[in-house]
DNA sequence: CGCACTTTTGACTGTGTTCAAGTCCTGTGG
DNA sequence: CCACAGGACTTGAACACAGTCAAAAGTGCG
């Protein structure tokens, strides 16, 4: 833990700004949040003490789970976390309720106090709501893979967590094809509600149909179009640029798909 | 559609009230919003203009599903909404990307416009962080549908659901061992993931075990402890009575089961 | 170089699906 | 009051997707 450098929230204002209109001024009030870095290695939990928090977790770099265990110790990865995401703004509002959270790979995290939140919150409506526009993004994910996991053949719900993060990672509205994600087989598993064995044949079944590869922690999309249909992707539910998009046809396309 | 009778939304208020501190003022701030209701006979979806919303609805009586269909047909209820909630708030920061909401039993709903509700929030920062948080309750509700349906098999699953019912269904803290729930074999199903046909041998099952009956639109909980035990129930997420809660004693028993 | 973890593959099993038929229940009209 | 129709519910039998168990091959790190 230390004090850390100039604008280190600029992404997280990038990302609030992408899909919230907030004025210089409103960006200023969230770039001035008081918050104190971490850095946690690969395969550890970002520490809170017990399920109660008193600050959010905005990421820098790295990649983050956020999962839930059930008696029998089964695990679910319920979200993946990457830079620009606050991974649990949502515990201002239900603070005795937080997930745990698993660094994947090493990660640069922000703690930012509630009350700092809050304040800000209060002082700009428009700020407020950016902050819950950012979780109802989240919840919508959550619902999305509810649906998956609910209703979709094992290969589909691969296609489509491998189209959602190539959408996330991507740039000025365009899908990244080829990105790192160093997830194993099993916490890929237990992000898609499947067995690592099962995760293995699924992933060898879509490099046979020249779908995708996944592979020493990197994605490659071979056809994204035929992807994004094989899993019927579409990327509303993201929110991705319906502000200041320098590239709005990007999303027509993505939309076109379905 | 017709202009609604004094105080209606207080019962909108005291669920608020209910996880969020509220002045006086705010209560009130939140009673005085504008309201058209509707009535929507069952089986049918309460109207949306496209998947783009203007105005969130209030559920005053009745049953409702908010659910999503996938290319294939298929059918995956999200959430069922009971009187005191607002069926779609999130729909004020997301409202492109509104999932459709089925009557189940003949329902009255209130429209409340966006507007309306945006300049409240804006104004009483605690009412705009109260409905954050009737939003962050909902998204951790799906969140435990998707542990559950990912990791639990049929029938505790069921179990859980009913659990869950009866919950958000009782009064003072205690959950209804007793209530009506008209849900068809088929809309259950659609909510856990299962088909019609092993609804009905999960229902027959849990009849058989002595834990809970479900009949003609009715639950019974023959042994809550047992039932809650069996689904792995533990109301937290809920956030029910945090605050004011005449009897605090009620959720310490239910936690104190897991 | 050796140990631990991850990935890969094979064989068998089981939970839940699919298909099919039959029963119950309720509302409606003769 | 009864016949009928259409849901909803119930049950059975066969099947399939994914899980379980087991073992081997690959990978990376100390």
């Amino acid at each position: 833990m230390r004090e850390v450098r100039a604008r280190p929230l600029q992404v997280f204002v990038d990302r609030l700004a992408s899909h919230s209109p907030l004025s210089q001024e409103e960006c200023e009030a969230v770039l001035s949040l008081p918050s104190t870095a971490m850095k946690v290695p690969a395969r550890r939990d970002l520490g809170f003490t017990g399920n109660t928090s008193h600050s959010a977790h905005f990421i820098v770099s790295g990649l983050v789970a956020r999962y839930s265990l059930t008696r029998n110790g089964a695990r679910q990865l319920t979200a993946f976390h990457i830079p620009g995401d606050v991974a649990d703004l949502y515990s201002l509002v239900r603070p005795g309720g937080v997930a745990p959270l698993h660094a994947i790979t090493e990660t640069t995290a922000l703690c930012i106090p509630h009350e700092a939140i809050r304040r800000v919150a209060a002082a700009y409506p428009a700020v407020a709501e950016a902050f819950w526009r950012h979780c109802a993004i989240d919840a919508a994910t959550v619902m999305k893979w509810l649906v998956n996991i609910s209703q979709l053949p094992a290969a589909e719900r691969m296609a489509h967590l491998i189209c959602e993060m190539a959408a996330r990672l991507g740039t000025e509205g365009l899908p990244a094809i080829s990105f790192d994600f160093a997830v194993t087989q099993e916490q890929l598993g237990d992000a898609l509600g499947l067995t690592a064995v099962h995760t293995n044949r699924v992933l060898k079944a879509l490099r046979n149909e020249g779908l995708a590869t996944m592979r020493g922690g990197k994605v490659e999309i071979h056809n994204w179009t035929t992807l994004a249909a094989y899993a019927g992707f579409n990327d509303t539910y993201l929110a991705l640029e319906t502000h200041n998009s320098s590239s709005p046809h990007a999303n027509d396309l993505a939309n076109a798909i379905r």
